[in-house]
DNA sequence: CTACATTTGTGAAGCTTTTCACAAGCTTTC
DNA sequence: GAAAGCTTGTGAAAAGCTTCACAAATGTAG
């Protein structure tokens, strides 16, 4: 076990994931490196590689139980339990990913809001009341977040992924276009719709010669 | 020239450009890989590296010309023009993109939204009235999109995408946590949220032993 | 004009990831 | 209970990506 495990491979196993709790809805029993790798975009041999890193969870000549596999996919990616989320910035984004179901769906549990403009703090969301962001390290620490999703202005966000990590947040999904220095040991994701946008463009760009 | 580009490639020319234009902002005139590299996240000889698929852009001795190679970024993504874009689903996380800035600021312009709810059709975002879904074909050919985002459910993003493809859009950015299939020149961006929250979770999980 | 300090552009080396191919193992059938 | 039919798990090969290291080019100082 424990030999490094690349990007590539987690995303695909939460591909996996997604696809045998679709399989679980149907009720199907077993399933197939082949008929998985058709559902995520990929080959039969990459998903028994993948799989391989953790051990081996099928039964040769007949598949993989889609119902241990799934569990056994849960534990690998830590989502056999809840973490407790954060989110900072009440706006746009962020309000939109408030309520977003497949987050709870998934044990992430958004039990925090934070913001700093005093038309939005104290506002109550649901089971949750809008807290000044000077309340960070009080927050962080009451509530034992995991972690911490940054919807805030790109100026913003370094100076409150310093202080999340300080109060003990451990890992930063971030939206802001700003690239986040933290400790190594913090996990950060950043998600950029305009590089996205970006990759479309250049994908539909012929002339990529040189002058 | 026309080497098959990396995606990984893609999304450091991203990020070249933004600091660039961080740079421009300063009124910076030249830049060299090393600083670049620490703008980006990555080293001086991958920079050097990815700029060199597309040209010979730097002075041996000085670097590089922030405007000139900011210019030629933005010809080599594609980011040098336009895009028309079409919003389909004027939900939490469409109404959160319609409003977002930075699309615009890099040229993708959003001129055209789309929903199927008879509450939303009609109302007035700004510039766009909202269309039903049944005028997709119309909107895409009249106003011709180039690029469609969908934030629609899951379950009707494929014939969506379909429906999309067919009618002339050249491209798709999918916030539905659905596997699209289209033709194999249509590229297709997903955004899948979840995904990067378990890999913060995996990230965080120590245990990934077999049993 | 020459020596020196930089910094690019790029083959080659090193490393990682993916694909291949097949022995080994399980189930079913006769 | 042996044979046939699948499908896994995995070394080895292939492909792809990143890092190294240095010649070549440019500017600067004396
Ligand atoms: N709108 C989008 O669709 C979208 C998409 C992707 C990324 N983003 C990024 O997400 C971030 C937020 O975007 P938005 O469109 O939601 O903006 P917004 O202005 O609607 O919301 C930002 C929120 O953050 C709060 N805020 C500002 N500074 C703060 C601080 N120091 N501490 C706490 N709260 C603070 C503001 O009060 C506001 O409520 C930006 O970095 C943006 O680039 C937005
Ligand atoms: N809310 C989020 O933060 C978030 C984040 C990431 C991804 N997503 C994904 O984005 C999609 C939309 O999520 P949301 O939260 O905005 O949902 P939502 O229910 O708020 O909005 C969906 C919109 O799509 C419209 N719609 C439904 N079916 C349609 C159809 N056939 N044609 C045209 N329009 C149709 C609805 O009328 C609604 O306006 C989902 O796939 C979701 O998984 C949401």
């Amino acid at each position: 076990m424990s030999r490094r495990i690349s990007d590539s491979t987690v995303r695909r196993l939460s591909h996996y994931l997604r696809a045998l709790e679709e399989l679980e809805g149907r009720h199907a029993t077993t399933v197939s490196s082949d008929q998985l790798a058709a559902r995520g975009g990929t080959t039969a041999a990459q998903v028994r590689k993948d799989l391989s890193h953790f051990g081996s969870f099928g039964k040769r000549g007949l598949g993989y139980s889609v119902a241990e596999l799934a569990g056994r996919l849960r534990r690998i990616l830590g989502v056999d339990r809840h973490w407790k989320v954060a989110l900072v910035g009440a706006g746009r984004i962020g309000s939109a990913l408030f309520e977003y179901p497949d987050f709870a769906a998934r044990g992430f549990r958004l039990v925090a809001v934070l913001d700093r403009d005093p038309a939005k703090v104290g506002r109550v969301w649901g089971p949750v009341t809008i807290s000044d962001i000077s309340e960070l390290e009080r927050v962080v620490g009451e509530r034992d977040i995991d972690l911490m999703i940054l919807a805030v202005p790109g100026d913003a966000a370094q100076a409150i992924a310093e202080r999340a990590v300080a109060a003990g947040a451990r890992g930063l999904l971030n939206f802001a276009p700003t690239q986040l220095r933290v400790a190594d040991d913090v996990p950060v994701t950043n998600v950029n719709l305009v590089m996205e946008m970006e990759a479309l463009s250049f994908a539909l760009t012929k002339d990529q010669t040189a002058s």
